[in-house]
DNA sequence: TTGATAACTTAACACTGTTAAGTATATTTG
DNA sequence: CAAATATACTTAACAGTGTTAAGTTATCAA
């Protein structure tokens, strides 16, 4: 059916649009200057045609997050080139730190904002595939370099959340100006490495 | 000035009143529950009488994220008794997690949420004093456990947003809900724990 | 040509934070 | 004591939000 592929194509056309604008203004505005209607104004439709192609805001905001972990997964590339699985366990998570400070509204979408988890919590059967691949990366890696013995024996799970919970917190820290009044600007990025530095220093095994 | 007195004393028993009320409304319906519409509703004033008392929505979230420093402290009074400061150190991230486990619309505020942060960005000559309480209080411990060389010694800075980082980082991928579709819900809290365990142990000296 | 379907819009609901302008009461001043 | 002023509060409105019920228009099949 000729036609009928057509408009499926059409369909997918605008729907595709709507992302499109989407991503721009979210981009430019971050979540804040985020609206269905300005959407539908970029887009010059009505707020409701939005409506027909997504099942609400949040449905929108899933999208926009999960394009979030696309990026994340492309930033962290560069970790196959690093042989050495504990030196790839700092990279990794100087790759983690590095791209919350410079996509801090993806970010946002990806590990603080609720609304993608509502989506996820409203919709059957579907699971947060971009943390679970990030979080199975990191536990691989560190049973690596438990394997390797460059680390000191534990738990894996309690490890990987301890070293991701360490990561995020700092970098949620910053985003949220948690740090702006406890520590002088120019100081707060290298204090972040920095702890990165001391918790890969402390958990080698000597 | 008796009249004057009193005018000020009422004054000053409206603002406690909205507070209140506030208090109120976001512990039982949390942030998304709260607005300056309904805190009027509950004082049966109009909405407007609010903004004579506190400038803005911000203002009002500021104190709120005040009051949850204070339990906060409260919290932590039982470190008084431990003596080893290693011990102390350990107890004081149980307290932490905690906290924000049971009092998560204030953890919210007190670290997550943009609003008191604004508040405090558009007030000038203020400090945030309660996470710079919290802080100094967790760098002193660390500079006492390496000075009784308990840990092993570094950048007391570092360390500090380390660790920080790490508790706050387990607390908020908890609050937002980061870990429901990563860890079975029942070891959720047990690993967070674990976490914090790890990295005391990983911190000490042999 | 008629009837059905799909795509889209208008208008509305029920909210939000915030402000300009108005009112009524109480206090101070001439 | 009467007029002016200051205080405390309210009404009404602005400009926005997400979302939905109902209506319109155009396209396609019978």
């Amino acid at each position: 059916m000729g036609i009928n592929e057509r408009k499926e194509k059409q369909k997918a056309e605008l729907k595709h649009l709507i992302l499109e604008a989407s991503v721009k203004l979210f981009s430019e505005h971050g979540y804040d200057g985020f609206s269905m209607r300005k959407i539908a104004d970029m887009i010059e439709y009505s707020p409701t045609t939005v409506y027909l192609y997504f099942k609400d805001k949040n449905e929108i905001l899933f999208e926009l997050h999960e394009i979030g972990f696309r990026k994340f997964e492309e930033s962290n590339r560069d970790l196959l080139t690093i042989k050495n699985p504990l030196l790839r366990l700092h990279k990794m998570g100087e790759n983690y730190i590095k791209f919350g400070l410079e996509n801090p509204d993806y970010y946002d979408l990806m590990f603080l904002l609720p609304a993608p988890m509502e989506f996820i919590d409203q919709v059957n059967n579907i699971e947060w595939d971009g943390g679970d691949k990030a979080l199975t990366a990191l536990k691989g890696l560190i049973q690596e370099c438990i394997d390797k013995k460059l680390i000191k024996p534990g738990d894996v799970n309690a490890i990987a959340m301890g070293i991701w919970g360490m990561v995020h917190g700092l970098v949620s820290l910053k985003i949220r100006h948690r740090c702006d009044k406890l520590i002088k600007e120019e100081d707060i990025i290298p204090t972040m490495y920095q702890s990165l530095n001391w918790m890969i220093n402390v958990l080698e095994v000597d």
